[in-house]
DNA sequence: CACCATATTGAGATAATGTCTCAATAAATC
DNA sequence: GATTTATTGAGACATTATCTCAATATGGTG
């Protein structure tokens, strides 16, 4: 979904130059395999100021290519591939994350909103559980 | 909801001692209005040790009698009266927060649970938008 | 009531995460 | 190559949270 040709659109979005460090970070975040917090992130790439990560992380968010995902009590993991509007359902076992493209909860957002009166703006659902493979890689006894 | 006469259960909860910095902690909890972080929390009650607040609110969360609410970047937030199973309205503008008593996603989540082959057991539903009182109170101006 | 066993406390060290500053650097342009 | 200025990053600082462990307070007991 985001590959090599979007990079460089990417790396131009909401900068007006594209540094060396800026490109470490995006191609990295790109090549990453599941979720990462920022401070990963930073360690996985020394030689990239932390400061400069931290920015970069915001504006890749903003942009909607990354989105950002609270998981209860750790510190904000972030996944490729926010653009358009969809939810996770996050293992509590093995913390992988799957995206759920079709938003199914669009009709009660609204119907609540209109109940109290609120102009929605945004929403977020996450669903926690255990996925397959943990099911099925359990140990027998409990 | 949670009155005086629960006060005592709730001291009891997961504890084997009723003691006097619990009974502040939980005091405090239960009379404040809106919701809070644990640090707003520790400033207000200064006698207490920072590390018996956050280990109260830890246990008032598992005990379900406070939930905690993860709003966009900022620090976790407490709000009291999360023993059933529901859903919160933030107001993006002033920060008030609506309790949704009905969820309506369940049958969404079960759905998406299935596809995936997921052993569901919880979500988190949050809806941002404007709460009436601040569309109200706008400026004219944009 | 005094005493005991121990659950609990809290000051302060430590950790984890994130923000900010500002002199130095490097990208884009001419 | 020179110039302009967006960007960088080391490190100070800030915030939030956890942990340690000697001191203390609680609930039960005689």
């Amino acid at each position: 979904m985001v590959d090599r040709n979007a990079l460089a659109t990417v790396l131009q979005m909401g900068f007006s130059r594209a540094t060396g460090p800026r490109k470490i970070v995006v191609e990295t975040v790109v090549a990453w395999q599941g979720h990462f917090s920022a401070e990963e992130l930073c360690r996985s790439i020394p030689q990239v100021g932390r400061a400069t990560v931290y920015r970069t992380l915001a504006s890749l968010q903003e942009e909607g290519v990354i989105c950002r995902l609270m998981i209860d009590g750790r510190a904000p993991r972030y996944l490729l591939g926010g653009t358009q509007h969809h939810h996770h359902m996050v293992c509590t076992q093995c913390g992988s994350v799957q995206d759920i493209a079709d938003c199914g909860v669009d009709d009660f957002v609204d119907t609540v909103a209109e109940r109290f009166g609120y102009e929605p703006d945004g929403h977020r659902l996450e669903i926690y559980g255990r996925c397959a493979s943990c099911i099925g890689g359990e140990t027998e006894s409990s």
